[in-house]
DNA sequence: CAGTATCCTTGTTGATACTG
DNA sequence: CAGTATCAACAAGGATACTG
């Protein structure tokens, strides 16, 4: 049994600089559902202001955890998807999901 | 392919109302090698102040994450220890570490 | 629609000194 | 040793109104 959790200091603290902030774990469970655009993400993450999103998803995307698409080459609307490193994070959520569900049951 | 994460809302934020807070990844990695002393922790978990290592340690006693023994019956000293329900959280730190290990390469 | 700009409130952490 | 007390600093988030 091996008790070693982090193969190198640092590396829990890189996941949760991502994801200790307020609403990005449902921002990514949002856009693991499906690509989106801005005030879809309004909707679906009830109660993030838009200045707050504005600021995670340009965070997110500076780290490369989600990517802005054009939706149509001659439209300025655009979509957010999670690139491969984001949906690299989905495990850690999933996790974060079986423990809440295992210890509080209410 | 199931695409839901959270069997029911709120588990992860449950997860990352323990987690989310500074140190606190931190607290659980060290506890998990050995049960420690405030002191020991203090050295451990470099750079944390006591009054910020007290406020962790009551928080996660107080959500039965870790428990306080006291060392023997004729001190006053006390020993913090994960229990299963703290232990259960390692799986999550353990993706963590993966994630920022793959990504991170330097 | 997709943000930006301001201002404000609050929460969180740190520094430091002190106590039983 | 195992904390507590006090104060200061800063970061994070919210409210709201506004713009191209």
């Amino acid at each position: 049994m091996n008790k070693v959790i982090e193969s190198k200091n640092g590396c829990i603290a890189k996941a949760m600089n991502i994801l200790g902030n307020k609403w990005t774990a449902l921002i990514i469970r949002d856009l693991y559902l499906s690509p989106k655009r801005f005030c879809e993400l309004e909707r679906s993450v009830t109660k993030i202001n838009p200045r707050t999103l504005t600021k995670r998803l340009n965070l997110l995307e500076e780290e490369n955890i989600i990517k802005k698409v054009r939706i149509n080459s001659d439209s300025l609307t655009y979509c957010y998807e999670l690139t491969k490193k984001g949906s690299d994070l989905l495990p850690i959520l999933k996790k974060m999901s079986d423990w809440g569900d295992k210890y509080f049951k209410d």
